[in-house]
DNA sequence: AGGCGCTTGTGAAGACACGCACAAATCGCG
DNA sequence: CGCGATTTGTGCGTGTCTTCACAAGCGCCT
């Protein structure tokens, strides 16, 4: 099957660099290739240049070349990377070799959407459970899931084994459901709760907010339009602000 | 020293410079600020420290210091920032100086979710039309929108000023939307689909994408696992891989 | 009026990330 | 069996981002 061997070390049979160091972006990157490694596995490909899967993926080839380089180089020159290989690579790697499970806490409007979200099984993770605190919201049964009342956790979390806990309740509630997790022996978590957290050592977390999203989106829309208004000019020519804010645009006006 | 403007003139309060090119790295951290300023604003505070305010955005000082003096200064020495100049300030520079309207295509469990959530008015935006491809949905109220038929499209975005697309739909679909957004004038697209969108230079595209979330958070988990694993030692011990696949920790085994 | 403590704004250095460009490796074919 | 076509892996220059550390500025208190 394999013959893995790898530059980098001294060679040491069998031996492989467990978990090397990856460069957080790089760490990023690898699930968007981890995807598109699994599109072209359905479509009957069996190697792939670094060329053909950094387009796939929407990155520089070179940068993904160096990228894979990390994990320890599984290409062969002159043909490619073998698409199953790499995904096995990558999938441990990611600790995506076992199923995760996944409390998720508050199911109100975003919670109902991701509880009942097939994108978590066909990615390596799986809702083990499903909490809130409001009582007419608990005993309800979601996608075969019976939401549970947060005051639950710690027992759920350790039977289940979860690690990982999402958080979809108001930003109010966020950092108390965050302290639960931690102490529910959660050490990932997921936050959709438009606010920081503060969390112990050795519990990470992410962050996705929509608003943010759109907000560095409108600062570009924004900027587009002044170009626009100011063709070549390198300088600046605009005016005011608060208290007299200044436009650059008729189309960036307010109202009508 | 700032190659702006004024050499020293802080006589002008109401002056600034314009569209100052500001680092992505800034441009991202922005709404955090923004939206620590208006909780301070909440709370009563008037004035903030670099140092509070970059507690309470979660990160350190003096990068936001350093991001806040790309939009021209407005702290003062020894007291620090005004809050409501400060919201002035970073809403002017993200073009929220007026109400950003934006279409949302795909109306499913996801969308549903979307199209209730109040986060989208209160931090500057407005859903101005819901699309769907599916005639069943097609004509369903909610909140107060009704769902429209995705070919009505560029008509509606005219009608609307609508610049900004987000994307709900599945994968399969996304780059036939994003299309057909562009086709209509959109110039900024947010995806919640998981896949790489191609589109024309000079339409920005951002994806939000949950599973590569977990996937990165999978990472950690599985490094801290086989840290605790591997006590001390910064070499490498582990074992196989693929077709062979090592496990560092107890924990980290498939459940039988 | 002057000094003192606090806070900003920024220079400089280091860390990190990116992408080019090319040598080394591999395959297929004549 | 050797050669050319192809593609990887990576050294290196470049640019961006982060962080430290401190002088300059500001308000307050005496
Ligand atoms: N709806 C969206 O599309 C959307 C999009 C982006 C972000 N968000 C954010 O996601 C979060 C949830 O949004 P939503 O629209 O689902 O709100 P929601 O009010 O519909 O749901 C919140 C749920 O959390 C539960 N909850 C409250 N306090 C709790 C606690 N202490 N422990 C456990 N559960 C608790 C509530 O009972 C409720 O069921 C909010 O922070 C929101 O800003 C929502
Ligand atoms: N549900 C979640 O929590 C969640 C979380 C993260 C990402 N996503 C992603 O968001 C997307 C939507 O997820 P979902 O769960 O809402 O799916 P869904 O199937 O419930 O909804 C998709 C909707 O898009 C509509 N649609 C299909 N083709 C269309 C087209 N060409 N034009 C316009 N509308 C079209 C469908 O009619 C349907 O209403 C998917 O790509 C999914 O991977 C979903």
């Amino acid at each position: 099957m394999s013959q893995h061997r790898h530059p980098g070390a001294p060679d040491r049979p069998g031996a492989v660099p467990a978990l090397p160091d990856l460069p957080e972006a790089t760490v990023a990157r690898l699930p968007e290739y981890l995807r598109a490694l699994h599109n072209l596995a359905e479509t009957g490909h069996e190697t792939v240049s670094s060329e053909g899967l950094a387009s796939a993926a929407g990155v520089n080839s070179a940068k993904l070349r160096k990228d894979l380089s990390h994990l320890g180089s599984y290409g062969t020159r002159g043909v490619g990377y073998d698409v199953a290989l790499l995904i096995d690579q990558i999938e441990y790697v990611l600790g995506l070799t076992h199923r995760r499970s996944v409390a998720l806490v508050g199911v109100g409007n975003l919670g109902h959407a991701l509880a009942g979200y097939d994108g978590f099984a066909t990615r390596g993770f799986r809702i083990a459970a499903l909490f809130d605190a409001d009582p007419s919201r608990v005993g309800e049964e979601i996608n075969g899931l019976v939401v549970r009342h947060v005051d639950e956790l710690p027992g759920v979390a350790a039977e289940e084994s979860i690690a990982i806990g999402v958080i979809a309740t108001p930003a109010a509630a966020a950092q108390r459901v965050a302290d639960q997790l931690v102490a529910a022996g959660v050490t990932s978590i997921l936050n959709f709760a438009p606010c920081v957290l503060s969390v112990p050592d050795g519990v990470d977390v992410r962050k996705v907010d929509l608003a943010i999203e759109l907000q560095i989106l409108s600062f570009h829309e924004h900027r587009k339009a002044s170009l626009t208004a100011l063709p070549a000019t390198g300088g600046s020519t605009l005016t005011a602000l608060p208290g007299g804010l200044a436009v650059t645009d008729p189309q960036e006006a307010i109202g009508t």
